[in-house]
DNA sequence: ACATTTTTAGCACGACCGTTCTTTTAATGC
DNA sequence: GCATTAAAAGAACGGTCGTGCTAAAAATGT
């Protein structure tokens, strides 16, 4: 690997951290740089524009992601679908947890605002990805049984992240410090009410 | 009324617009003072400091919050708590729809970071005191028979609001253009079970 | 109508932003 | 080890931000 992909990596590395606790917008070049030890245009030339460079950021986010939520269920092996989705939504809920308890997409998507610029898009597709993947992990959850056939996993996907973003509300909000009683009892609720 | 108060209700009511369209973070004084046709001067004497800006446009935008949804229910002189709480959802869900349908509050809840700035902690009241309202409309449906006893409100506030967030991230996501039927099949789902 | 107070404008400041140069330094292939 | 290429630094740019200062203009009370 040469020398330029490497320090890129490690760029990213800290720039995923910093966004991750500050949002994607206070993600400034001159901090980046300063963190990372090295000059403003010595970084930049990496990326060669800003939005390049939030573009690499949340694409690495997404494999950081998937590292950590989707894959790291998967090595558990679970046999019954039922507790691989149950560890699903506990990795979810946990995926960076150590960040002040919000999501880094959310955030994200928060932020950004024009429709046609390509850190939205590549937001969108990574948004699109999961809810996609969550969508089939019930479908599978459907056909063997855990779920009724008259489910729509759309409906189910809906209220899943409303849960999720629920409690990421109630939590930055510090209304009250069990917020993970609240969705857990909420997906207990929907579980009840799906078989 | 004094020239100063009208002219500073005239401030914040563009502010509010343009806060609700692009986001508290990119209300700039600048663009501020020239969509208001004064002076960037002119206009900041008004406030002193961008912070008293920003939370005087907060502290608008819940009055405007406050007409739009709490009284405009009000207004409607509901006999039955069942369809009032009905038509508090549906304003709640419209109250700034115009605005792309997104929730200015949520919106600038996510942008500010700083958790003791004074800004923060006038959001935080102001979505407490929303929340404190929908508990006791919850708990009044609980009273007149209309939920069960054993609900708790708070978690029913949680449910609420996690279709609400919800409905809010699948509209702008795109994912599918009928997250109102998803936010209202939701609602249906919750009262089945909480009757 | 005038004196006083309030409201607005004009201008400049320091700070930081993303970006573009040129030059120096370091890594790489033979 | 040397020539070539890649990576990093340095300095400067135009732009915008929030914010003071001072002077003009307008509103206000009597």
């Amino acid at each position: 690997m040469s020398k330029g992909r490497i320090t890129r990596e490690h760029i990213l590395n800290i720039a995923f951290t910093i966004a991750s606790e500050t949002g994607l917008e206070s993600l400034t070049i001159g901090v980046l740089a300063k963190t990372c030890g090295m000059s403003k245009s010595g970084l930049f030339s990496h990326f060669n524009s800003k939005e390049n460079l939030q573009v690499a950021v949340i694409e690495y986010a997404g494999e950081c992601f998937n590292e950590r939520v989707i894959v790291a269920v998967r090595r558990e092996q679970h046999i019954d679908v039922s507790t691989r989705l149950q560890s699903l939504l506990h990795h979810w809920l946990d995926w960076n947890h150590s960040f002040q308890g919000s999501c880094m997409f959310m955030d994200a998507w928060k932020e950004s605002n024009s429709n046609q610029d390509i850190l939205q898009q590549t937001l969108r597709k990574q948004l699109h990805t999961w809810i996609s993947y969550l969508e089939i992990q019930i479908s599978k959850g459907q056909q063997s049984g855990l779920f009724r056939k008259d489910l729509d996993p759309r409906q189910a996907v809906f209220q899943f992240y409303g849960l999720y973003l629920s409690s990421h509300l109630f939590h930055s909000i510090e209304l009250e410090n069990d917020e993970r009683s609240l969705f857990w009892q909420g997906v207990k609720q929907l579980y009840k009410q799906w078989q």
